[in-house]
DNA sequence: ATCTAAATATCCCAAATTGGGATATTTAGA
DNA sequence: TCTAAATATCCCAATTTGGGATATTTAGAT
């Protein structure tokens, strides 16, 4: 997923993501590792902090706008 | 999620639909009623079966296309 | 170049969640 | 109404998850 691009985009520590979301540094380090996958609820938090769509987080689009 | 709405349209059963995700019909059931939720890799394996959007599988947004 | 603090990754484990087989219940249509 | 297809639920072993603690890496100051 395209979770560490999108954040270091918007120039944020794992640590401060993980505290807005309510879970911990080393979770959010193992999304943008790759060694573990979120569960929808997480998914979709982490797509609304970022104001992405879900495709675009998965890089199932290159459209980061969830409305067409 | 959207599923069971979607799969109907498509005139499709739960069996069906499992046999073509390579899984069962009660796992079908349970995301339909809601008493469990797909991991990340099943819910592509969905979303790309009906060839929608995950966003829209997940009722984040009324475009089924995942392309803007 | 070194020292230090911030940032990121990894270890271990208990708890939660998942999927599957089997079976019960509901639905549709002959 | 009878029956087969469709859908839902029970139980459980196995996988997966998230958290605390800690190790490692990175970046910035001097």
């Amino acid at each position: 997923m395209k979770l560490k691009e999108i954040r270091k985009a918007r120039g944020i520590s794992q640590l401060k993501l993980a505290i807005d979301l309510h879970t911990n540094q080393n979770t959010i380090s193992r999304y943008e590792t790759g060694e573990r996958e979120p569960g929808i609820s997480e998914l979709i938090k982490i797509a609304d902090y970022f104001n992405v769509s879900i495709d675009y987080l998965l890089e199932r689009t290159d459209n980061p706008d969830i409305n067409k």
